[in-house]
DNA sequence: TCCAATAAATGACCGTGGTCACTTTTCATA
DNA sequence: TATGAAAAGTGACCACGGTCATTTATTGGA
């Protein structure tokens, strides 16, 4: 007989979280170690293993808040009426994700998952990101040709090209947002 | 007074080299551990880390000259007439990259370098795809509204974006192929 | 051909993510 | 409230990438 989850279960997981939260606010993502995490939280490392899967899934989770956050924020704009709207709508999210290269790497490597059962908080959110594409842009003021799933697909992968050109030195001549524009302009309004 | 490279070191290299490229050949890139290598060769492991920078730059060089071999191909093909000539030609070296998700993930990490002294060979290759891929578009049969420059970059956009979208789980509906057609098909010929 | 200076190679050691057999705690039931 | 079985927690240990002080080999010049 398989018994219920037990309340101090629950608070570690809390603590764990939530003393990953701050550290990651105050030192960023990709320099946090599980060590600090766990002896912050005077516990043993084991214990973290057990309350997540790897330290990827920990990051996953909040990395993923921030990214719900942001979205919060789309949900509520008006509608995109031009390129310069999605782009500007977009600049907050895009600057996070591009924030930390570690931070770039998880997105992109968590954004699917092989196998149902492992897709992630990112994951899920991308599902949201894809949503609010699809219902912000104003359908009249872009080309009509292709259905709004496309164009949404178009957008979020002229996004992650952007950002891995933001990394480049080759490619440092022309600004992320610029770059991104002139992209989705001829995404968006051809012809 | 700086003295010139030994006829030693250069064998060792090369050794190291050779051994990981029938390794990675016969198992793949991303099980392969440098202490397989290195043992292979009756060498210590700091002798492999004086050679390369880290285990990723020789996977940079390895896997660059996969790219290279495929971008022969690519290079010596007729011009590409039809969107189904793009993703025909594309195909081989799209199937390489997402042969395992290490090759990927590097490709996307090495496509550029934040310091240009750092840049490498996969990032070198996407320099050449690119002018290939400028040269290759048969610009009559394409939309003229935007430069070729700008038609490349959309299409290496979708590249990745499919693969990405092909190691997941919730797009596993459509295959990577068709998914491409169907970008690369709104992005080069729209209206 | 010997010597000093430099290049190359070495391997013990470290950092960090992750595992697992074991101990401690919790809780339903007698 | 005593008990034993399941859940939770522990920490020594492992794997693997990477470092660095030290040792060994090479080379140009006296």
């Amino acid at each position: 007989m398989t018994r219920a989850r037990q309340a101090r279960s629950i608070r570690t997981r809390e603590t764990l979280l939530s003393l990953a939260r701050e550290k990651t606010s105050a030192v960023g993502y990709g320099v946090l170690r599980v060590e600090d995490i766990v002896s912050a939280a005077g516990m043993a490392k084991g214990t973290f293993f057990s309350h997540f899967k790897d330290k990827d899934a920990l990051m996953d989770i909040l990395i993923a808040e921030r990214l719900n956050a942001l979205l919060d924020g789309m949900e509520t704009a008006p509608k995109f009426q031009s390129v310069a709207d999605v782009v500007a709508g977009l600049l907050p999210y895009l600057s996070f994700i591009s924030s930390e290269r570690y931070v770039f790497d998880l997105y992109l490597r968590l954004s699917g998952a092989l196998k149902v059962e492992e897709i992630g908080e990112i994951a899920e959110s991308l599902v949201r990101l894809d949503r609010i594409l699809i219902e912000k842009l104003d359908r009249d003021r872009f080309r009509q040709d292709v259905s709004p799933e496309l164009l949404s697909e178009g957008i979020q992968a002229f996004c992650i090209s952007s950002i891995a050109l933001g990394f480049c030195a080759l490619h440092s001549d022309q600004d992320v947002e610029n770059r991104l524009e002139t992209q989705l302009n001829a995404w968006l309004c051809p012809g």
